[in-house]
RNA sequence: GCGGUAGUGGCGGAACGGCAGACGCGCUAGCCUCAGGAGCUAGUGGGGGUUGACCCCAUGGAGGUUCAAAUCCUCUCUACCGCACCA
């Protein structure tokens, strides 16, 4: 029995709760099941879920509860990125305790989780910001170190004097302090770092393994990783007694050298400046330059500026003196930190020499061009050329020229061959107070001592002070700073700075396989059963970092023996962004929409089911408050058929004759096949649940269409119907379906505790197809012809069709096409 | 700036290189109703036309490949994502 309205917060409210009752998603390993991974990315507890979220949880609930009913056992579990910069704002805004703040966050977004009707397994919930997790983050960062991946390095900061704090790169706008507007400056520190650069090579590899995931993030880390080959050599500077290495991808330009440069950080830069006359200067410039932003100094519009420092080199192959010059255009820490200028072979050099008025050298032309300084008014960058002044390489085309100067180079001893990558080391030191504190200890005796593992946790103290001036919060804890050396029994102290949250979300899908173990981060066993993850869903803007940065860990991990495969996410879908009118939602356009305003309209089956409707997962989404009343119209839709046919259904007539079908039955028997076998395609290969969703509309517009046409309705092909049509829809809107299933098929059991259906292909064959009749590939006629016609057939019906003897006339003709199923297109002249 | 992605009716979107616009929204008309922000039926890219025939145009723009292009290639414009201390 069912109502005869759909009242979705009641339904929705008793299924939610017997699911809890039953544990009706509670895993366990069962080695006679293939098993499932399915993970969407954990949120950060902002306090209330976004669309983007519902997005997020919308579509790995289809991938969970489709796949269970596939007969995979599943693993969907959730938990919080929990530690941040957000929660100690709170407390410095409003002095609310981060924990506190986060954990009321936690518990609310868990509440609209849940109302969401989220498959999770909820016993393996994780949280980053409890002791039972950044204890094995901490235990890992000690693996690291161990391992001699944790090392330390000095690293500038964005730091406010007037705040006495470190700043986010985000909280600095404009080169402005974001509180209090203070200009920001860049502090000089000592800071952990992780080497990841030790995993260029294999980061880059192991991309080949990664079939399942998009090409585009594929590509976005390749050239994240940005692997180049070039050369290494160096300059003499004879003043000073040193040598200036620098590294260059075109070693075929080296000929149109006329100037050196270095960037502030330089090591050199000292001693350049030392009893140089125009020291002052220099530094003031040095000073200015030191606090723009990579962006800023890669970008060829905005101005590239130097100065001469008074000190020159001399060239390896040619003996001139070229001058060195500090400028605001290249970064300290990628290759050697100096670059060789060339300004006929780089745009930015070319502007550079062209402002300053240095000498400029032609050294590579096209092949069938000669260039003149006179006429150039920008840099020749092309890869494809014939060297010019160049000495015994001049005549030399330019690929053959790259490895013949480096062999040169090589054979006198001036230079080397040198594979260099972009990426660069990951820096975990955070000098805030909420994140997990890293477990070393410094001892005056001792030196650095890492805290023993069985004395993990090292916990984060409460009694902190913000902004005061201190590098990190956690060092006005004097409780936390001072304590014994592991080692020596002495007076030591803590390091006092937390790691970057990166790195608790570098992990967490490994602890979900095991999450309660107090002995490890996870035993062997569990993720060997659950792990990799299989089908992992999350936005796109995570496309490099916290992706690249979780295929680091695993494979640290692998090498440690804690796992055995070589990278953590099989498959990754990622999706697009929900947008309200064009725009990114958000509260300073204030076009933002509560997912629980919809729920609390709607119910959670709407919104789950607008949300998958509205565009295929990898685009962006167009919020539509018009579009969510279609798909609440859609259900009761479904709610109507279902109960105007319940008396033909309480019949529990589960079986017919196919022999004895009529027209009408037959196509509704074609639709529902036809949309089981469109259905699974859809959410199996290819996770289009907006043409999914749309076919399974279609099979309910054939369900009126077949009330209307028929008195006396088969009994037998309702009840397929309905209750396929119940199947399919499962996973998209769990609660509705549900009530429905327990009302008119079995109210025994649970709908998500069925099979996935099968299609039978003998009911959707048709006899007939109709095809287009194409001359020179415009469309001039159709005809209907048998499913069987082959080409010869199609040729023959088609050049003998009244109307296309009529429009080919006297023109001959030269070629027919023809596509089975489709077309046939003559081409006559 | 560098790297990546996307542009199709009034709107969200469909379309193995093979009938552009499925499905939904919106709109129009009719039915039903005391009533409707409910339901049902039909229509709905633009232009022409003999107005259920038929013809032409149309997938950001310009070229190209092909019997055939929204789809492949080149250039270009626009929007969005990331750029290492937001997560």
């Amino acid at each position: 029995m069912i109502e005869e309205k759909y009242a979705p917060h009641a339904i929705e409210k008793k299924w939610q709760q017997y699911w809890e009752d039953h544990k009706t998603f509670k895993t366990e390993i069962d080695k006679n099941k293939p098993k499932s991974y399915v993970l969407e990315m954990f949120p950060y507890p902002s306090g209330n879920l976004h669309m983007g979220h519902v997005r997020n949880y919308s579509i790995g609930d289809v991938v969970a509860r489709f796949r269970t009913m596939k007969g995979f056992n599943v693993l969907h579990p959730m938990g919080w990125d929990s530690f941040g910069m957000p929660a100690e704002n709170a407390a410095i805004q409003h002095g609310i305790p981060p924990k506190k703040w986060t954990l009321d966050n936690i518990a609310n977004m868990r509440r609209q989780q849940k109302a969401m009707g989220l498959s999770y397994d909820w016993d393996r919930e994780v949280t980053t910001c409890k002791e039972d997790y950044y204890r094995w983050t901490q235990w890992l960062f000690e693996l690291f170190y161990k391992r001699g991946l944790a090392v330390k390095k000095r690293s500038s900061a964005n730091w406010c004097d007037t705040c006495g704090t470190v700043l986010a790169n985000e909280q600095v706008i404009d080169g402005k302090c974001w509180r209090c507007g203070h200009e920001v400056v860049k502090k000089q520190l000592d800071q952990w770092f992780f080497k990841i650069t030790d995993y260029a090579e294999e980061l880059l590899d192991d991309l080949a393994l990664l079939k399942g995931w998009p090409e585009r993030v594929k590509t976005m880390q390749r050239n994240w990783i940005g692997k180049s080959e070039g050369l290494e050599f160096s300059f003499d500077v004879p003043s000073l007694h040193e040598k200036l290495a620098v590294y260059t991808t075109r070693p075929d330009t080296i000929y149109g050298v006329t100037f050196v440069v270095v960037p502030p950080e330089h090591p050199l830069v000292e001693k350049l400046l030392k009893d140089n006359p125009k020291e002052k200067e220099l530094r003031a410039f040095c000073d200015k330059v030191r606090n723009t932003s990579d962006i800023e100094r890669t970008s060829s519009e905005s101005e590239k500026v130097g100065m001469y420092t008074g000190v020159d080199c001399i060239h390896p192959l040619t003996g001139h003196k070229v001058h060195i010059w500090i400028t605001n255009y290249v970064l300290y820490d990628y290759g050697t930190g100096a670059v060789m200028g060339v300004p006929t072979g780089d745009q930015r050099d070319w502007m550079f020499a062209t402002k300053y008025g240095i000498e400029k050298i032609i050294t590579l032309q096209p092949k069938d061009q000669v260039l003149s300084l006179d006429t150039m008014d920008h840099a020749y960058e092309d890869h494809d050329g014939v060297l010019v002044n160049s000495a015994q390489f001049t005549g030399m085309e330019m690929n053959k020229a790259m490895g013949a100067i480096i062999d040169y180079m090589e054979e006198k001893g001036l230079g080397k061959r040198k594979i260099n990558y972009r990426l660069r080391d990951w820096l975990i030191s955070r000098q805030r107070y909420w994140g997990a504190p890293i477990p070393i200890i410094y001892c005056p005796k001792c030196g650095e001592v890492l805290v023993p593992e069985d004395q993990l946790p090292v916990r984060l103290p409460e009694d902190v002070k913000f902004g005061d001036g201190s590098m990190s919060p956690l060092a006005t804890s004097e409780e936390y700073l001072h304590c014994t050396c592991p080692k020596c029994g002495g007076p030591a102290r803590r390091e006092t700075d937390t790691m970057d949250t990166f790195i608790c979300s570098s992990w967490y899908y490994l602890r979900y396989t095991d999450p309660h173990n107090e002995k490890a981060p996870f035993s062997k066993e569990a993720n060997a059963y659950w792990g990799p993850v299989d089908q992992y869903i999350g936005g796109i803007e995570h496309a490099i970092l916290h992706l690249l940065y979780s295929r680091f860990f695993l494979k640290v991990l692998r090498d440690a023996g804690l796992v055995d495969y070589d990278e953590p996410f099989t498959n990754l879908l990622t999706q697009g962004m929900v947008l309200k009118d064009g725009g990114k939602m958000s509260k300073s356009v204030g076009n933002v929409v509560s997912p629980e305003e919809i729920l609390a309209k709607y119910g959670a089956d709407t919104a789950r089911l607008f949300i998958l409707f509205a565009a295929p997962p990898e685009r962006e989404l167009e919020w539509s408050d018009q579009g969510v009343d279609g798909s609440f119209r859609f259900l009761n839709r479904v709610w109507r058929i279902v109960y105007h046919f319940e008396k033909v259904l309480a019949q529990q007539v589960t079986s017919y004759d196919t022999a004895k079908l009529d027209d009408a039955d037959k196509d509704l028997r074609r639709a529902l096949h036809a949309t089981i076998k469109k259905v699974s395609e859809d959410v199996e290969e290819r996770f289009n649940f907006n043409t999914a969703i749309s076919s399974m509309m279609e099979l309910v517009n054939a369900m009126y269409a077949y009330k209307d046409a028929k008195k006396e309705p088969n009994a037998g092909l309702i009840y397929e119907t309905v209750k396929n049509l119940l199947l399919l829809l499962a996973p998209f809107v769990p609660h509705i379906t549900e009530e429905l299933w327990h009302g008119v098929i079995n109210e025994k059991t649970s709908v998500h505790a069925q099979k996935w259906p099968a299609y039978d292909p003998a009911a959707i064959k048709v006899d007939n197809v109709e095809i287009v009749l194409q001359i020179n590939g415009k469309n001039r006629d159709r005809l209907t012809v048998p499913a069987a016609a082959t080409k010869a057939d199609l040729e023959k019906l088609a050049l003998a069709d009244e109307k296309i003897k009529k429009l080919i006339g006297t023109a001959k003709v030269l070629k027919v096409i023809c596509v089975p199923g489709r077309l046939v297109n003559i081409v006559a002249r």
